[in-house]
DNA sequence: AATGAATGAGGTTTCATTCAT
DNA sequence: TATGAATGAAACCTCATTCAT
């Protein structure tokens, strides 16, 4: 079966070659993806696979690792607390780029971060990219741009608020629509207190 | 042999039986439930499972439209679009309600509605509680008292708003706060557009 | 490849066709005999194996517990404690019958009681065949018949010559010469106290 | 790429290290020690252990006949048949040295001489410790100090009674009783026939 | 001589579902 | 309608051994 013969790679080179394999498949066919699939795809064999995840979850783990930094990534935080930086803008850019990443993300998505792999293995708390909404919302309000609402709860609900917003737009609602009604949301939640 | 142990009751009756012990199984153990498990808590055999459940899924089916109309009884909407009428208060025991409905679900809420069973078999538009939030939502636009917003897509984002505020007081988050953040959103949200 | 259709069996009958498909085999090809052949030449499938034995374990020690019960049924003591009684003929019978058991067992012995599942899960001291020899000594020892050892520990290394002689002939040595000296230790050994 | 760090050994030096290692484990460990572990505990790579020893049994293989080596220096025989010579002492330290030269080989005992290993590859004869202990008793026999027994046949009877005092000993019985129990019957079994 | 990434056959085990009774 | 023994496809994982470098 195997055409080619044995190749000896980087472990880096070919962690990531599984870890793309993996992404591949699970974009296209979502949940019912098998190791097995994973390697073919990969041109390794299953042994190979355990060298380098101890387990499924682990493979899974790194993905969501490779998503959430990509996403930190495209996302710096503006440093100060500047009042003359337009705060609710870039709280529009940050929840548009999350929304526009995950339907990007195709049947990974639900996978990752949707799946029973999720409960068993939640995000830990400084990974999860609440915690960089949370911190636009505190810089905001430093600056007094925001209302002097609870920047943890309502961050997580806020969160809530895009991830949902994605998941319409993934399964076919009207993404203006969909933005629309977030933006409202986000909106009317974080102005502040009318003088 | 032993035809005698064999429980012939009301086909309905034993369906319940295998609902309700399947509940009280998720409820406590979560997502490890087996069929197995589930028979034997209701004192029935495997194959009688099958008579009432083409699948495993559509146990869980069944238990979901249980909950969900539980839900659905437990809060009629008011009847006309009365002016005078507390809309936001409406909206709000509708949220705590669903809040606390939530936790006291204990390990059955995740496998319902966050495992991949919920990818499989999404909840039918016209069942799914959020129906319920866009209607009043709707209502009370009628009655004037909410801003003109799109009903549908705010409210399934204010629905996503509720859930995660369940979630976060199942993980141990301050219940208080968690409600003051989801009451703060969802009063800001919809607060008529000032005159 | 299942030619024959599902075959429902009581319990006890199907357990025994597996433990005995493994003692043909076992017999026969001695220590790389799998589940897979086990059930093939059992005419189950894979998963009634596990039905019956949650580990392959469990199967050897089910076979071992076959094996030393069959010798303990073969071996009655003899009742009281009769000084009249031919104590070193009853030792004698013992070891000879338990040399030409384990030699009829072929490969089954070695996989048994000398494989790595005999380190893994060493036989309860109560159905250890030692057990019975050292019953018999004391029995000649209140009857006058044998020196007065100490019956536990020269029982078991009585009995470890009982066993390597029969490990001797299975090994292809000489039967008689074997069981003579077999005979000789024993005698000598048990052999009362010179008046 | 840092071809310094490999260490280019003497072969013999390295084989050693190789051998010590793993006697180091399976001394502490038992028989779950696997190739990966003796090289690193060797500080040697995968590859280089195959350099040494075609297959793992050849490993065992080498560490048996360390054992059995050190053995029999340990245990020179006396030149001659002396007639004045004390054999049955002779016979007891041979024994005893080899119960306690048992014990201390902790958990590599079993593996080298109670596993499926001992099964595939059985003692060649000549290295055997049982020819030892024949030549003992044959030359003691020559000496008139034995019975005239079988020596072939009884030593290796004889060799089974010390191998399972040492197992006893391992397993924690008392050591003062397990050696009484074979010196008894080693006294026994060789003491001359009675005048 | 040395390395260590790669292999893949093998083994154990699980459990939803089927079906003979 | 009820039973529960039987099924078998997967899934997971291990590790002795190989071989490209």
């Amino acid at each position: 079966m195997r055409l080619s013969t044995r190749r000896r790679l980087d472990p880096e080179v070919r962690r990531l070659e599984i870890i793309e394999a993996a992404e591949r498949l699970l974009k296209a066919a979502g949940p019912d993806v098998r190791v097995e699939d994973v390697v073919r795809e990969a041109g390794a064999a299953k042994g190979t696979f355990y060298l380098y995840f101890p387990a499924w979850d682990d493979l899974l783990e790194a993905i969501r690792a490779r998503l959430l930094g990509a996403f930190d990534a495209a996302h710096v935080l503006p440093p100060g607390a500047d009042p003359k930086a337009d705060w609710p803008r870039h709280i529009d850019r940050l929840a548009v780029a999350f929304v526009d990443g995950v339907v990007a993300m195709g049947g990974l998505h639900p996978v990752i971060f949707h799946s029973d792999f999720a409960q068993r293995r939640p995000i830990p708390a400084a990974d999860h990219p609440v915690s960089r909404l949370t911190a636009l919302i505190r810089k905001g309000q430093q600056a007094g741009a925001f209302a002097r609402l609870d920047p943890a709860a309502t961050g997580r609900l806020l969160f809530a608020v895009m991830h949902e917003t994605a998941d319409a737009v993934v399964e076919g609602d009207d993404r203006r629509k969909a933005l629309a009604a977030m933006r409202w949301i986000l909106g009317r939640t974080l102005a502040p207190e009318a003088a």
